[in-house]
DNA sequence: ACTGTCTTTCAGAAATTTCTGAAATTACAG
DNA sequence: CTGTAATTTCAGAAATTTCTGAAAGACAGT
């Protein structure tokens, strides 16, 4: 691995970071260099910088794109695949927790959906129930929350993040002026 | 597992989706027998429903006290350990992701930080360079509204969260009246 | 259609993680 | 103390995931 002290550490970190992640060492280590590199780079290249055997390096890639993590470049008069990072990170962050509710919500909710329309079959069967229900609302409540936040525009978003819990002052302001919404109401 | 198919489903689902949420199948079938049960359980009965070995359900417990996710409780006239979830599901949820950050966020940005002290060796490193602080400074931004959100009482947060996008008319109306603040004005 | 370059697939090897039974440790009633 | 019930630890077995080299596939240039 010929990389400098800087890169090397970085690039470790993510190998060592990525099976928190939900992603394997190879995956994090080529995320990390693609990231910090100037330049797109080809599967031989990365290969080489972290000595990983060609046909890791391609399904490390593979994961990376179904994950919307990597893009596809190409070079004039050279017809091999180049692999960048998308540029704006706050993109990075949409793609990421977009793909992680997908993976790690996403189905769960489908499956409390699913479970709701059993018919309970004793005591036990109608507290389950119960707890599903409860849980399928608070998922529902911060999905929902979720589909809001990710429609505003990247400015508003940082905007409303740097208010952060000064928020709470505006909405006791505006609520006495703007009628709160049902939903509001009944949480509150 | 004489479990009824409502809760056998909810189980087997978690055990499933364990993986993905980095616990294993053992641990996460323990979490959702737990979460449905309407009383506290003993080892001994988990092992039992789950038809896991016992060691590997104290291991499993063991884990999910690590993630503050159970609780011990105890019954008169009987010295066995008994287990429960918090029945607070905003407080599971809090948990939870105080839990992630910890682990999945914490320590990337330590060595981000720890990173920045460097002297970059060549003009590759202080791209790479740019990149971590890049990188470093919108997971503070995030990790800083974070640690605002988690002050705020769970009604207030609530309240917010069903409020979604429309806070952003609320900004917009009051931030004419009273004034941003530095940070805020910054990021917009 | 052939050749050379690049990429993907895939079966099995290697590494890692999970799980178990046996043994050790702890807790406590008598 | 002693004996028993409960829990934890741990070495190795089992299962799963990751990684590799070899082969197949894709395609541009000739």
């Amino acid at each position: 691995m010929h990389l400098s002290t800087l890169q090397q550490e970085f690039v470790l970190h993510f190998g060592e970071m990525g099976s928190r992640w939900g992603i394997n060492r190879t995956v994090g280590q080529i995320y990390a260099l693609l990231f910090m590199s100037e330049r797109p780079l080809n599967a031989e290249e990365i290969s080489e910088k972290l000595n990983f055997s060609r046909s890791n390096v391609s399904m490390g890639l593979k994961e990376l794109q179904s994950w919307n993590l990597v893009r596809l470049r190409h070079m004039p008069d050279d017809r091999r695949d180049y692999f960048t990072t998308p540029d704006d990170l706050w993109q990075i962050v949409r793609t990421l927790v977009a793909e992680r509710k997908k993976r790690e919500i996403d189905p769960t909710l489908a499956k409390l959906r699913e479970l709701q329309l059993q018919v309970p079959k004793d005591e036990a069967d109608a507290h389950a129930h119960a707890k599903m229900r409860e849980l399928r609302e608070l998922i529902e409540l911060l999905t929902g929350w979720y589909d809001d936040m990710q429609r505003l525009k990247t400015e508003r978003l940082v905007q409303l993040l740097a208010l952060g819990s000064k928020l709470q002052k505006f909405v006791d302001n505006a609520s006495q002026i703007v009628p709160m919404t049902r939903q509001a109401k009944e949480a509150s």
